[in-house]
DNA sequence: GTCTATAGGCTGATAGAC
DNA sequence: GTCTATCAGCCTATAGAC
């Protein structure tokens, strides 16, 4: 029996049910949670507009659903690398090279994230909180072991949260402006490739946090 | 006479007008651009609704306003940096604490400018593009100067851009969840002053874009 | 310039047939 | 589970009095 890709092989309602959260979550992304019509969700789903509230309960849950699902999994993959015993410099070579593949997988993921935080999660319930604390704990532990064990100099490990994670959604986000402005000819560079960005942090992360 | 801070010593419509793009730029950053209900602005800044149409010819039209008055003076201020003949290396610390100067007195800026990019510039003209730019090209500028005289390594301007200012927005974003997570006592950190920040960033960017 | 009242359109959700 | 038809509420914008 041929599979699919598009409905992974689903049929009836478990199709339904997908096809709805994928298409929800690249609308969501795009136009964010106030901006997204369920109607516009519905009728690129192909699914009829009150599968929403059927299924999901109504726009906000299915929303959350689709927030809960792929946290879980992009904290799940970047949480598995502190079981590693790798030297800080590795695991935070690999962090970074986790991150860019985890958000080529869930590309809805950045721009999610960013809008939600942007709201100080007031479409979120606090059973979301502990996966964005994970990501930041995940960040904070690496550095911590390069402070203790003399390979990075003595940073701030939340700080460096912050601007690791910064550079790498940012980078994310902004690629649909930059490929509109490409398209249009309005944009004085050439489009990076999301690798390519990713050797670049490395690279910058390793070196800005070296001990002298 | 005295001039009070609240309204610049302004009357009439002239600060009506005032009042109603400081509040309106705090709603548009809170909520986005859909998010964001005439309504509450005009109750927020103690306005009659109607005075929104009047004065700017409706939602939209505030919005820019209010986007164009901001950029205009951020990407002013950035742009100056690059008369200057110092060092890049210096040029770069200024860069950054100019950066965090400006956000510091434009606290709606970082979120209204990062909802844009993630919605594709689709509320603002095309008159808003060499604003964007012109951010951009100061970054770029400062590291092909360090790049020519060698004191860079032979690093990528644009990547170089989108690590700094992604670090630095990503930081000013997140400022309203952190201290909401603060106060309920869920945050497993101290809050950090955007000034700690913008020392740590100077040297980061500074040691990884040094050449060996 | 400012206010009140209201129009007019859109949106999310549901009742009920199949 | 899915569809059609429809509702009730909300939201922006404006007409018109002062």
């Amino acid at each position: 029996m041929p599979v699919l890709l598009k409905n992974k092989g689903l049929r009836g309602s478990a199709r339904t049910k997908e096809v709805l959260k994928t298409t929800a979550a690249r609308i969501f992304a795009e136009r964010g949670f106030e901006g997204a019509r369920v109607d516009e969700i519905a009728r690129t789903a192909r699914v009829n507009k009150a599968m929403i509230n059927y299924h999901f309960g109504g726009k906000r849950k299915l929303y959350v659903a689709i927030l809960t699902a792929t946290l879980t999994d992009v904290a799940s993959h970047l949480g598995a690398l502190l079981e590693s015993n790798e030297p800080p410099e590795t695991l935070l070579r690999r962090f970074v090279a986790t991150f860019v593949e985890v958000m080529e997988r869930h590309p809805t993921v950045p721009a999610m994230l960013v809008r939600e935080m942007l709201s100080g999660g007031r479409h979120v319930d606090q059973h979301l909180l502990p996966h964005f604390l994970a990501v930041f704990s995940v960040v904070r532990e690496i550095v911590e072991r390069g402070v203790a064990d003399g390979s990075f100099r003595p940073v701030h490990p939340a700080l460096t949260h912050f601007s690791l994670i910064g550079s790498l959604l940012f980078f994310f986000v902004t690629a649909g402006v930059r490929d509109r402005l490409q398209r249009e000819g309005k944009l004085p560079m050439d489009v990076p490739a999301p690798d390519e960005f990713g050797r670049h942090v490395q690279e910058l992360m390793v070196r800005g946090l070296a001990a002298d």
